[in-house]
DNA sequence: CGCGTTTGACCTGCGC
DNA sequence: GCGCAGGTCAAACGCG
């Protein structure tokens, strides 16, 4: 595993990442890093790895002893682990109370909205632990050698003592709460900003583009929410965190799974079919633990009645968690290879004759990771057999190896997108036009949302037959490349290397899925498909999956991405923003940052366009 | 022998 | 209620 990869916003300087508008209060510095060097803490959406643990430091430790009432040390904030769930802060000692209390917040760092912290926080302090010694140091008084006097007046002092640290246990655990507010703060304002960056982004766009359609829809949805952009700002608050917790629940507890099983005798036999693949499995290498019965992921839980039975900010955890997972990404691509190599290792698990389609389909899911919900469907399309349709469902949750990121990255944030688009809308209907705008704002002919579709789609087209192979050739020879096994919608008569306004998007995929590692292997990746791989090319090269771009390619293509098209920063925006939703958190870790320090300052001189 | 694939059976939702 | 289609399961099979 990569170990080379964090993404840190850092705002601690409004000039080099200009995401908080000037209107906002002053903001105390705020770091997030993406990145773990274990496999224990990790955000699930995009499989970046989350490290939320502010450990205690020499500053902090200093700021005590100088004199401060309430010691600020968040111990370990530990979303990921089931531990805390039988152990609480064990490690406590009312004789070293001021070293060692470490209050440990449980699970769930929800809301950006009013919903207060406290309903889905437990912040455990040890207090429960300091109550239990209070009741021992009672009971074992000596009286035997100490006068009773003395011994009463032990215990006031000790009692004394104890209530004191009950007190500033309190205010700590106000502090905390304070910390979160303020976390929760920056990140919302970190979205409006982006949001607002969005939205200007797509002002700027010529408005020929948009057809009479689209703008009175536009216009209808605006009437509809008030300001322009309102809309997009809600989902963006209501969801895109709120389904990163109901992921990051999904990992900490089964909570949401367990309710489910209870409430709905006709699941059992489905979770319990399920416990069946996990127990056979657990013998083999690749464990798949179920995390929830097929029958509840098919419930018919689409956006429409998910947002006319809960509203956004009640929205129950598992009905989001389900949404979150059927949310789909489509990716279209020329490919004569039998599946994409996108940097994941793949299971597969089932294959179908889907109707309409002499093609089969063949079902996979992801072994990077013990329960990893992620799936993927690859079908060849059946007017073009040379297209290799690959749709993604649910999102990781384990790290990934750069090779991975990207894809999951546009794939998760592109289904973040799409749902909260899809469960905030006030009328429960999606505007395609809107939202694929909003989305991916110049790719209008590139992706497209599927409101008919049993789930929520958004495909990701590659196949523009509008290609220029003589371009691409050119590029490839210029950037010493051997002839990719796919194809990019290059226009005809444009350099790949400088897009004109057309197909900005084009170069942002194309850069992107260079420096994503997505290649098309004419090896299978796990053993053989039945989706039939085509005759080689004469002149095809091999791109073998294990042929990954180092550190070093990764960043400059990133930049390179950047810097070509600022389009490409509403994506990465994008990516960082369902990051951001599901992290909540603060951390002051430093390493691993620099590389993506950089791309963040690039991203923050584009979005400043 | 372990692991991944294959493939028929099974389950579920949905439309009629 | 029935049939269809999509999705998943799991025993059998094959490969290294």
């Amino acid at each position: 595993m990569d170990k080379g990869w964090g993404l840190t916003l850092d705002t601690s300087s409004s000039t080099s990442l200009p995401f908080f508008s000037s209107k906002q209060p002053p903001q105390p510095p705020l770091s997030m890093n993406f990145f773990s060097k274990d496999n224990t803490t990790m955000f699930p959406v995009l499989g970046f790895p989350v490290n939320l643990s502010r450990p205690t430091n020499k500053e902090e430790e200093e700021e005590e002893e100088g004199g401060d009432q309430i010691r600020m040390v968040v111990g370990e904030v530990d979303f990921f682990s089931d531990k805390n769930k039988s152990s609480t802060s064990a490690r406590h000692d009312h004789n070293h109370l001021h070293q060692h209390v470490k209050p440990t917040i449980k699970k769930e760092l929800v809301c950006v909205d009013e919903k207060p912290y406290n309903s889905n926080l437990q912040v455990n302090t040890g207090l429960q632990l300091l109550t239990a010694n209070i009741g021992s140091d009672q009971s074992t008084v000596d009286d035997g050698v100490t006068s009773e006097a003395e011994d009463k007046q032990a215990k006031n002092t000790e009692l004394a003592q104890m209530q004191m640290e009950l007190q500033r246990m309190n205010s700590e655990n106000q502090k905390l709460k304070e910390m979160l507010s303020h976390v929760s703060g920056n990140y919302t304002a970190l979205q409006m900003h982006l949001v607002a960056l969005m939205q200007q982004q797509q002002l700027q766009k010529p408005r020929s583009e948009s057809t009479e359609n689209e703008v009175v829809q536009k216009k209808a949805e605006e009437k509809k929410h008030g300001i322009g952009g309102e809309m997009v700002q809600r989902q963006f608050l209501d969801l895109v965190p709120s389904g990163t917790v109901a992921e990051v629940d999904d990992h900490v507890s089964n909570s949401s799974s367990d309710e489910r099983t209870r409430s709905s005798t006709p699941q059992n036999n489905k979770i319990e079919a399920g416990t069946r693949d996990y127990v056979r499995n657990t013998n083999g290498k690749n464990e798949l633990a179920r995390e929830e019965s097929p029958g509840s992921e098919s419930q018919g839980w689409g956006p429409n009645k998910l947002q006319k039975m809960n509203p956004p900010n009640v929205m129950d955890q598992s009905n989001i968690e389900a949404t979150m997972r059927k949310a789909r990404v489509s990716v279209r691509a020329r490919s004569e290879a039998p599946m994409i190599s996108d940097g994941c290792q793949w299971r597969k698990y089932g294959q179908k004759m889907a109707k309409g389609n002499p093609c089969p389909r063949a079902y996979y899911r992801c072994t990077m990771a013990v329960g990893c919900p992620v799936r993927k469907q690859v079908q060849r399309c059946a007017e073009d057999r040379t297209i290799l349709v690959t749709t993604y469902e649910g999102t990781h949750n384990h790290p990934l190896p750069p090779a991975a990121m990207a894809m999951a990255s546009t794939t998760s944030a592109a289904a973040s997108m799409l749902l909260s688009g899809s469960m905030t809308s006030a009328d429960g209907i999606m505007n395609p036009n809107l939202l694929s705008r909003a989305i991916l704002p110049c790719s209008s002919n590139m992706a497209t949302l599927s409101a008919s579709a049993p789930f929520p789609t958004v495909t990701l087209d590659l196949t523009n037959n509008d290609l220029n192979p003589l371009e691409l050739q050119r590029h490839q020879l210029h950037h010493n490349h051997p002839s990719p096994l796919f194809q990019l919608p290059f226009p005809v008569g444009q350099n790949p290397q400088n897009f004109g306004a057309a197909t900005p998007f084009a170069q942002a995929l194309y850069n992107q899925s260079k420096f994503s590692g997505l290649q098309f292997s004419q090896e299978h990746q796990v053993g053989s498909s039945q989706v039939p791989p085509l005759a080689p090319r004469p002149n095809l090269q091999q791109q073998p999956s294990q042929q990954q771009p180092s550190l070093a390619d990764t960043v400059s293509a990133a930049t390179a991405a950047i810097t070509a098209d600022p389009n490409f920063t509403a994506m990465l925006a994008a990516a960082i923003s369902s990051i951001i939703g599901g992290a909540h958190a603060n951390n002051n870790d430093d390493n691993n940052n620099s590389n993506i320090n950089n791309m963040a300052s690039k991203l923050s001189s584009f979005s400043g366009n």
